[in-house]
DNA sequence: AAAAACACTGCAAACGTTTGCGATAACGAT
DNA sequence: ATCGTTATCGCAAACGTTTGCAGTGTTTTT
């Protein structure tokens, strides 16, 4: 840094001491317009910066507020990134990101890092591999303020954001049974996760709202575009292969599509394919993919409000609130034409 | 933040001063072994963590990376901030993200912002929209070590990391030319981008080697997946529509395959396409999508090192470098089986 | 025995800013 | 002439740390 000027060069320069310069700068009552007009004249003449570093040491206010995630380039999470990103700038933070790669001892070290690095504070969705808590624990004691959106930890008592993950499944069903479907598979995700969960309670919902009989076989544990080819094979080989696939996420949706039309079934004529968004997949696929919807960017700006809230004087002691964030179901080519 | 323990918590309690306090912690031989082990027992009970603000203050060295990228959600971006974020935190720094946009205003008010938040280094994408560069200037000019990463600023004489995007796209096109195309077209990004200028340059000398006219129409500006619709529909629509597409990005050629399709044209038999990778779009689409693959987080990575060693002390009067990473052709089903 | 070297520790300034408090002068009121 | 106000400003401490220098006391050297 060569030329940076601080206060004290002001001061100097116009023969007063650095007090009455800060609070020229700042406009404070004690000071005549004289003295404030030149300094303001002089700051802005030479491009005066303050200090963020020295303001973060007097105020103990660093301006930075840390996100943990498990991946970047996972493009939910990306979006997330990108909403908190437009409300922390929008209230003069800046973002630092930290990624676990979905490692626990990472998301570990992650925290210690996090607590002599004097973050304002912390928005976190856990890793897959957490099951202990401790280190959330921890930098909760210490007062970081944080809010834990879409993979929330249920121990801990904070400010949390999650997507309406059993609503949108079952508007996704209910629109694959309106099309005309009777036979619906399901290609879920592991159960540990509470995502996987409640799209596939939505999904049952829906099947028992229509009175569908549930059929196991149809509900499948798939959750990648790769196993959705042999999975996807393997159900359209059945003796009663189903009419309508409903997919955890658009990637596993995107694989069953490539498998059936690679065996010769046609979409959405002879079976009908709904996802569920982590990407920009859904208008890429041929025909264009039936999704939910679900708003990362939303999720973000939201989960920053919360935060800036609970990180102002007036936030730390309200009690902590649960957001909901609603889908929604936009439909493509891969369900409107079913003749089942 | 409750139990912060300072050094002079430690100096008050064993009766000593700071300066020896600070000594003993970083075993410097000036300090008794038995002060030391005195002083650093009493750190590690009291979990005496040193403050990073007063330390910046002190050094004038924040242990913070920048980042200035166009868009996060942008998947090739995620990758590499995902490698920035992997060789930064090996090296103990952190790292900031700022989100351009593509938009320039806001690209500059990112470099003020950057200015008085005292970063280390700092690693930049420019934005498409960004023609002027004083901002990008000043930064070099405060002394701010940087380096530019795939969308390069060339007035700047920074260190940089860009992708054989020439190499590239001379690969993408010559397997084009081999598979039997005659009339391939070209939709490029905006000129003012580098990458743009070279995918074409590309494009223009693996014509030029295979003897192939150059047809001015058939060279389109269109970086999109939503333009690519209307500009592939005209395309088609000529009296001599081309047999063979190169896009400057996958999102494009996605787009081109759905208008092509749409108009009742074959992928691969009639047209082969051929993209160059931004995302997961290649094995999305319907044919897959034969594309050239840059490797994001290898980009990050490389960047991030070459940053580290310009703000080393040893680095400050180096002769700067530009890193070419090597791209890679990867052939799949929309240009295997043309039959022109 | 005096001088020199050594081992250990503390003082204080510095990084750039904010802020409580005291100082000064001018002014009007008594 | 004395007092209280008011307007304007500076001193100095504080945030937590590092570090040049000086100060002790002890040991070695000559």
């Amino acid at each position: 840094m060569a030329n940076t000027v601080t206060i004290k060069d002001l001061a100097r320069i116009l023969g007063i001491s650095v007090s009455t310069v800060s609070r020229a700068l700042k406009n404070h009552p004690d000071i005549s317009v004289d003295t404030r007009n030149a300094v303001q004249e002089l700051a802005k003449k030479m491009h005066y910066k303050p200090n963020a570093i020295a303001l973060s040491l007097r105020q103990k206010k660093t301006k930075l507020i840390g996100i943990v995630i498990p991946q970047i380039i996972h493009h939910f999470f990306s979006c997330v990134i990108s909403g908190i990103e437009k409300v922390a700038n929008e209230n003069g933070y800046n973002v630092v990101i930290f990624q676990s790669n979905e490692d626990y001892d990472r998301e570990v070290s992650i925290c210690q890092s996090i607590i002599n690095s004097h973050i304002d504070g912390l928005l976190i969705s856990m890793s897959k591999t957490t099951a202990k808590t401790d280190h959330f624990k921890e930098l909760q004691e210490i007062g970081i303020p944080m809010v834990f959106f879409d993979r929330i930890c249920g121990e801990l008592n904070t400010d949390r954001v999650v997507v309406d993950d059993f609503q949108g499944a079952l508007a996704a069903v209910r629109h694959l049974i309106s099309v005309g479907c009777k036979r619906i598979a399901h290609l879920s995700a592991p159960q540990t996760l509470q995502i996987a969960q409640k799209r596939q309670l939505g999904y049952l919902e829906a099947l028992k709202e229509a009175r569908i009989p549930v059929d196991k076989e149809l509900i499948i544990p798939c959750d990648n575009q790769n196993d959705a080819l042999e999975v996807t094979r393997r159900l359209m080989s059945m003796p009663c292969p189903p009419d309508g696939i409903f997919a955890v996420n658009d990637l596993t949706a995107a694989g069953a599509m490539y498998a059936i039309h690679k065996m010769g079934y046609k979409i959405p004529e002879e079976i009908a394919v709904c996802g569920f968004t982590d990407g920009m997949v859904s208008t890429l696929t041929n025909p264009t993919l039936t999704t939910v919807e679900q708003h990362g960017d939303e999720i973000g700006e939201i989960a920053t409000r919360l935060l800036l809230r609970r990180m102002s004087d007036e936030g730390t002691n309200l009690p902590t609130t649960t957001k909901v964030i609603k889908t929604n179901l936009v439909v493509r080519e891969s369900t409107i034409g079913f003749q089942g």
